[in-house]
DNA sequence: ATTATAGTTGAATATATGTTCAACTATAAG
DNA sequence: CTTATAGTTGAACATATATTCAACTATAAT
């Protein structure tokens, strides 16, 4: 068996396979924004945050208070999940509500639903 | 307005909302598992590793070379892809084959894929 | 204007986690 | 039995990230 024309530490053993798995791959761009999708989604206060929003749009504090976590805490992670455009905002005087900006999430959660139960 | 009675450092603004929302969220335990799963997702290289298995069940020498990364990087991917009920794996010789376990997985990528393409 | 409250933000801290390294096991071949 | 290779694993290291804290801005009310 040939040896690796990779860069890595071990052998190739069934060349054809690696190949025409390199040749289908998906490019690095997509993997990088696909992992940071779901790393948005892997954490469990940004978790219960989107729970909540599909439930109703909320503010800061109320939802700080559903989670029984800081303000700051809230809208740190708020602010995460803005940024990768998974929430958007309105302001209204004081008060700034958050709601989901993308019908995908629901989607996603429910598959991931389907995995947990699946799995037990 | 009423002072918090909840653990949380601000007021509820909103009670009957933030009342509401309390009652039907899922429990805690639920959320955990689901952001367990999410954030297995949530890296670049497992990302790659299931992308790569959704296509050929591969030996760790294969997918390390795939990947041009260690073979000790990828089994300790894989062990943690192995523990989540992820992949599975079956043994040939010295080789160790790994697959998907889990169909979910596959469709999870899609939804991903579809807000990624939503996004820009 | 002053005061109070909603929300944001940067820095610091603590924790989680991905990769490397080295040592190890297991199987196959000479 | 000895050697080579596939794969695993624990510890160490480096990096990423969630929460806290304190200071800040913005809006509203007195």
């Amino acid at each position: 068996m040939s040896k690796n024309e990779f860069i890595c530490d071990c052998n190739v053993i069934h060349k054809d396979v690696v190949e025409s798995t390199i040749k289908n791959m998906p490019d690095a761009d997509i993997f990088n924004k696909l992992a940071d999708f779901f790393k948005i989604l892997g954490d469990t206060t940004r978790a219960k945050i989107l729970s909540a929003l599909d439930q109703n749009e909320m503010c800061v504090c109320d939802i700080a208070n559903v989670l029984g976590m800081s303000k700051s805490s809230i809208s740190h992670q708020l602010g995460t999940l803005r940024r990768s455009g998974i929430v958007k905002c309105r302001k209204q005087g004081k008060e700034v509500f958050y709601m989901l900006d993308d019908d995908h999430v629901q989607k996603v959660f429910e598959i991931g639903m389907e995995h947990i139960e699946h799995r037990k």
